[in-house]
DNA sequence: AGAGTAATAT
DNA sequence: AATATTACTC
């Protein structure tokens, strides 16, 4: 699979065991990795010169070597960078977009001295670090850095999840979903912008599949049927994402302070239907209105979610919604 | 910066 | 099969 790892960890046994860089700058390194290889070698360097100093010094004592044939290391040794120039030893190796190609998690290891420098994790350690992602919903996020090297562990679209989908969209109107604001509506913690954009994309292919059918079917769905949709076809479609052209579908919520809504979400969906349509161009709820009201955490529905991470039938790490409530 | 789309990857 | 990611355009 990945030799990268492989080449790192050899080159950190070799100098565990005193084979200071021999064979660091050899073509086999890969040119991406030199840098941080550079840095290896530096401080592996580094950490002898004392002792080569000390022999040295012996050697000159006993006549075996000229004092200015030792001149070169001194020499060399002062082009050195400090100390505080390097990368710390318990610092990974490859940048972070290298590990996130290669899969390489770095291990927050207790003891930087003696532990590897890079760790490849089985797959196994890996499963059970990305698990532990869903979870941590409320971190804080300032000193964390190895948390990006990992993937978040893909989302499962669940019926009540795309419910909650279907309904934000409502609520905006087709015309103004996107998923920046369909995410915010939603509210479900964990959900990001490309889980939203992701969905969104196939959901409006679903819907311009569904408008073929729409004039002849049933507005329910009854006549799109592949397994394909099998999740879209959980949530009845609103009528009027079916006829985007007809009777001003879009933005078609009344003009209701939004606040005053605040703690009837339940009602949301009764009420609005029985609103006519606002005349043409006028801008469903302005941006200004919207936003403190996204502040305050409304949401179509009365409480929010949390995505927790679970495993799916195939063993793997997922992400999903788990009721709250009012679905 | 973020949305939309198609193609492609996992 | 379902979801993520990417590359590109607007």
């Amino acid at each position: 699979m990945s030799e990268i790892p492989l080449v790192v960890d050899c080159v950190n046994r070799s100098a565990q065991k005193g084979n200071y860089g021999g064979t660091l700058g050899s073509p086999r390194v890969p040119p991406l990795l030199q840098n941080e290889m550079m840095m290896f070698k530096f401080s592996a360097q580094l950490s002898i010169v004392p002792s080569i100093l000390k022999y040295q010094k012996s050697k000159i004592l006993l006549g075996e070597m000229r004092e200015e044939d030792s001149n070169w290391f001194a020499k060399w040794e002062e082009e050195l960078p400090s100390p505080k120039e390097l990368m710390h030893l318990s610092q990974t190796l490859i940048t972070p977009n290298l590990a996130i190609a290669f899969d390489i998690q770095n291990p927050n290891t207790p003891n930087p001295k003696i532990s590897p420098l890079v760790h490849t994790l089985s797959s196994a350690e890996l499963e059970s670090n990305s698990a532990e992602l869903g979870g941590m919903a409320g971190s804080s996020g300032v000193g964390d850095e190895p948390a990006r090297t990992q993937k978040r562990p893909r989302l499962v679209w669940t019926p009540q999840l795309h419910k909650r989908f279907v309904d934000a969209v409502a609520q905006l109107g087709i015309k103004n979903a996107v998923p920046k604001t369909i995410m915010q509506l939603m509210s479900v913690d964990g959900l990001t912008r490309e889980n939203v954009a992701s969905h969104l994309q196939k959901y409006r292919l679903y819907l311009k599949r569904m408008q073929g059918f729409s004039n002849s079917c049933s507005v329910y769905g009854a006549g799109v049927d592949p397994a394909t949709y099998h999740l879209f076809a959980s949530s009845p479609v609103p009528a009027h994402f079916l006829h985007p052209g007809r009777g001003n579908s879009d933005h078609y919520m009344p003009f209701v302070p939004v606040v005053a809504v605040i703690g009837h979400a339940p009602q949301i969906q009764q009420q609005y239907r029985h609103f006519g349509s606002p005349p043409n161009g006028v801008p469903f709820l302005p941006r200004q209105s919207q936003q403190p009201v996204q502040r305050m955490g409304t949401s179509v529905h009365s409480s929010s979610s949390v995505l927790e991470s679970a495993t799916a039938a195939n063993g793997r790490k997922v992400l999903t919604l788990f009721p709250n409530g009012d679905d």
